[in-house]
DNA sequence: GCTTCGGCTTGATCCACGTCAACCGGGAAT
DNA sequence: ATTCCCGGTTGACGTGGATCAAGCCGAAGC
């Protein structure tokens, strides 16, 4: 396939901000590990940026796949339906992770993507992002560890929702969220939540009013100060210690 | 890296038996898609087929990563296990299935394989499978849908282990197992469990005494006879019927 | 043959979380 | 400023599945 995208010229700040090679995600995200002369040949795939109000949808159940996204930033939710409306979050994403790969199995998505705040995505052409992977080794071989890396986030939330209670469960989670913004470089112990209660909820597989408890249950017993989505960890250990200890 | 298999000779069924281009699982397994040059090249990979016994292991948590497995025969499960012991079977796998995608991402394998019978498998050396696949582009594309596959699979149990109440998780598992089966060529309505129930339990996030009490009510009401491990489903559309209907 | 043991079933009771309902508070619309 | 509405909190009560406990059955060992 040729590559399309235009050279770079001197001036232009906003050739600069379309390409991965000086994107400050690119350590998180698909860029993580090749040379500059691969990062370069990686820009030539990001042929689109968009962006994606909150509340919309990045694609949904059936959209046929043919790209899968970066998120360059803001802040998701991918959720699956069953027939009588029940819903299940499958995860929350947010800057320099990717969403899609559900989509490559059957070419067509099998989950939706909702924006929880205004976000930039990335789409990457899944056929063109194959081909330069069959051409860069370390490419290829972090695309893989991608994926893999998604089976295994997956088997730690099927643990979550079958063998924790609720209070391991979110306290699970508020770790989770903790650490991935620390990896972004934001404060790991004062957030913001995206997300409802009810979505935290669907996701943990609880109903909101229990989610709700726990956190109050959490804040009287002095390991995070909560008001609505400002959330404060106060005690990480104290969070710690509620995970691994047996009914 | 060199090809170490022996070449074909004339009379050689054990040679016959070693390779994927006549392996009668090759439409359900890694194999599916490929031309017949490009399963002779396939051949090449599978270098050791290995029996594990019944309650082996073919891999543990924390193993170094360095092949995936396809099954030749029998069943296995996986699992992750908590610090304080409790565990969560993650999924069960039978012929044509392909295990170990986990130690991808770190290189390491973050959950065990555990055999439930007699079984065979074939190591596919990773490294050599990445390489083959740069040069394959059928072998390429049809892993990577191996792999999406597998996340896919995973969303639906997160929503069997999120938001379905006992009954309806375990005709889920039996559908599933059931149609598992008939793509394998076995009975669609007979099977044999090879798994115990608090293995199953632990699947669906439940306690074994609730899986029995569940397989009990499914015999009353005509769906199922159940003797132990011996399983007829005598009313498929019973137990659909199971499915998607509200609390 | 008898015994043992692991897996399964079934009953009685308990409890974590769901359900239902009231209320609160902040932001948006008018 | 008033109203509306959505998301969140909290309380009272109900229940599905967990827990505890007893007994059953079939395979394996002696």
């Amino acid at each position: 396939m040729p590559n399309t995208q235009p050279l770079n010229q001197d001036l232009s700040l906003t050739v600069i901000k379309t390409v991965c090679s000086t994107c400050n995600l690119r350590e998180l995200c698909l860029p993580f590990g090749l040379s500059l002369e691969e990062l370069e040949r990686l820009d030539d795939l990001i042929s689109t940026r968009r962006r994606i109000k909150r509340g919309d949808y990045l694609y949904r159940v059936g959209d046929s796949f043919d790209a899968i996204y970066a998120i360059r930033s803001g802040f998701f939710k991918t959720d699956v339906l069953l027939e009588d409306g029940r819903e299940q979050v499958t995860g929350f994403q947010m800057g320099g992770e990717l969403l899609g790969l559900d989509g490559i199995s059957t070419e067509h998505h099998t989950c939706n993507a909702i924006a929880l705040e205004d976000s930039e995505i990335c789409a990457i052409p899944f056929a063109r992002l194959e081909s330069l992977s069959r051409e860069i080794h370390t490419l290829q071989r972090h695309f893989h560890k991608v994926m893999s890396r998604e089976i295994v986030r997956d088997h730690g939330v099927m643990m979550l929702l079958g063998t924790m209670r609720a209070e391991e469960r979110l306290a699970a989670f508020l770790l989770n969220l903790s650490q991935r913004f620390t990896a972004r470089g934001f404060s790991h112990t004062e957030f913001y939540l995206r997300m409802t209660r009810e979505e935290i909820g669907s996701y943990l597989g609880l109903k909101l009013e229990t989610v709700s408890r726990a956190f109050s249950r959490f804040q009287e017993e002095g390991h995070i100060a909560v008001q609505q989505k400002h959330v404060r960890i106060l005690n990480v250990d104290g969070l710690k210690a509620l995970l691994n200890q047996r009914a």
